[in-house]
DNA sequence: GATGAATGAGATTTCATTCAT
DNA sequence: GATGAATGAAATCTCATTCAT
């Protein structure tokens, strides 16, 4: 409207505006899911108006896509790092396991499969798409290194399908927890705890000779055994 | 309009209307998220007009208020009947995980967590209600239990939040995956043994001195270890 | 609808419904207008249940028309009894407006043309009707006393046509002031203090040979003039 | 959907689009009443669609307030106007009585009164408003110039509140009349030939020594008397 | 006669989308 | 490229009316 307004929104010129309108619309689509976010929310979070969204994505549905399909590259591209390392299986495990709980893996990560899980039901096509592009590689690669660490004489005989979801599930439910519950928690979620914790029980529970991790808790069984 | 519809229309009256519409209001919110859901739906589901469902809630979001509501008393009433076994706290651990895996937990009872997932940032004073009077709840309960098994003995020492929300996460996880993915997926979750690992993992991973349970994969520990 | 027998067999054993309705139905208009009152306010407040009113009346409209025939009536028979005395044109005057002043005059008679002024574009035909059968007549009679009163020498020569509106406006004035403003205001409208100053102002204004009326405020004309 | 309506829509942009909206909308209100006034019906009155009234009042509540608080400069200006005139009262009075009945005043003026008499029950805040900023602070200007009159000495003494409204009725009722029976009166009103027969009622009735004005019917007292 | 659960047409309101500027 | 006024389809919600009991 005013010549102040004009002159911010050329003062970005070299701004990335496709970037930053899927940043706007994934944060709000994540709070407070696909349809109850609407258009005009989003452009005033990116910083423009409603109809330069449509100059980059055709309609609603499309930005979401588009969306899932930018953040798909981050993602395959953490997937192809961790199934590179060549390390002992029980090590690699104890690695994702330690990046998660210092934050190395970032929290963002997660919202597209927030955002998902929440949508699934109005998107099958794009829920297909996602589960066999992000999900299901995610699961191959970790029961390649379940698979592995069994041969390499360190795991127990396992279920591996079973058990690679039950390695999922905290990381999984963290996500949601966080982006649900922590706003109205009086006691949020301790990452790095519940990391330290989870990493304790699956070696313990999953190893031949259990070894000992540093950590507040953990690793105190030669102790306690008496 | 016809005769038959007419007709038909009268033939249910005594029929429990406000148990039917939440009923099927909770299974499409489930679905679609509640935004994405439309009272038409939501009536023709129930087997009545729109007007009907009007006649029993203000509005759609007192719908939604109304299902958080009578969907709350089964679940603390599954809480208390758990708090209340007086039994060793790894046997009630293996008992929850098994009711779990066996589907005596009606998996309805998670339908609500699901929608409060994707609405927690719609409705701020609802998911706080729900914090409170189910998952804080249910967590202090496992808490209560956990650390009753480490005082007993059979448990090593350890981080009773954080260990809590690692039990919790499989279910959740499980819970979630049926209701976004599952539809779409070649290989469906199979709940039992998903069940069985966590419950095996769990007392290698929590006892002092754990024992066989019995399972396809699991147990198999003095064996190899000798 | 039904014989008058059967009516008349009811209305010794039960109230009168249709009266009470209409009633009910009439206050409701009055206050909030026709379209604004639903069928079950007017039925809550005569009593009775929605489906009951459709027993009387077969539809919202139809309960409308019958209130302003049924409020015909007593308007008619009022005006007969005004036009029918058989006295000075002025004493007539002062008769009405005092009878007003008084509450000889029911308040109730002026609810139909309250609302029907608010309705009366909505009701095109009932409002021709009203217009004819209350407010014509009404006039007419108003108009022959003015005229008698000039033949008899006691008014001055006059637009009758205009000076009877002269005399009506303050009268509708009123009603329309109690149902709308009144409720909200500090200072009600002093409604026989309204009818003796108006009376003064007629009296003196309209006849040849202005005569005292008593009062607080009237008939110092003699005093002041010296 | 057709070129010619697509270009349609946008030819007239920089038209007062609010404004036009209000207006539309005071008349149908006065015509139909507030609640069978549909936004439709505005909108279309307007050459705008549903839509665009949205974009101006968030509600049909709110667009009836925005209307009478528009409303409001223009009384507040008439009667500042009227009451910083420096003449006697008698002069004033008749000053004010010949404007009204020489459409010096502007008709639509008294749309918003006429509304407000059939809504005051749906809107009360509003009316309470409404009677305070505008009616309220009106009587208290004729008030004020009714009491100078007594002070000149060219009015009789005399209950100014009730003389007050005695004076306003009939040009409130007139109003009503027009926006009610007029259309459907064979006979319709003489707006001024009843502010003249008004004025002369008024001026014989409080002044004095009434003086004789000009008109068809006014002033032929001397000769009557004779 | 009386009831009130159920209906569905129609109102208000929202918002994704369009397009002249 | 960017804007935002305008649109209209589709949602929520209301309520006059029906009819089995």
């Amino acid at each position: 409207m005013s010549d102040a307004t004009t002159d911010a929104r050329w003062r970005r010129r070299k701004a990335d505006r496709p970037g930053e309108i899927r940043t706007a619309a994934l944060d709000l689509f994540a709070e407070r899911g696909f349809a109850a976010t609407r258009m005009e929310d989003i452009a005033e979070r990116a910083g423009v108006t409603k109809g330069t969204v449509y100059l980059y994505f055709p309609t609603k549905e499309e930005l979401f896509k588009a969306i899932v399909r930018a953040e798909l590259l981050p993602n395959l591209e953490l997937l192809e790092a961790a199934a590179a390392e060549k390390v002992p299986a029980d090590k690699l495990l104890e690695k994702l396991l330690t990046a998660w709980g210092t934050g190395l893996i970032p929290a963002r990560l997660a919202l597209v499969p927030k955002v998902m899980m929440a949508e699934a039901g109005n998107f099958p096509e794009l829920a297909r798409f996602y589960l066999q592009e992000v999900i299901d590689r995610g699961r191959r690669v970790l029961r390649a290194v379940l698979r592995r660490g069994v041969e390499e004489g360190s795991f127990r005989s396992m279920d591996v399908e079973s058990v690679s979801y039950c390695i999922l599930a905290p990381f999984v439910f963290s996500v949601i927890w966080r982006h649900t519950f922590e706003r109205h928690d009086m006691n949020p979620l301790d990452i790095p705890a519940l990391a330290r914790a989870h990493l304790d029980i699956l070696l313990q529970g999953l190893m031949v000779s259990p070894r000992s991790i540093g950590g507040k808790h953990a690793g105190r069984r030669s102790k306690t055994k008496k």
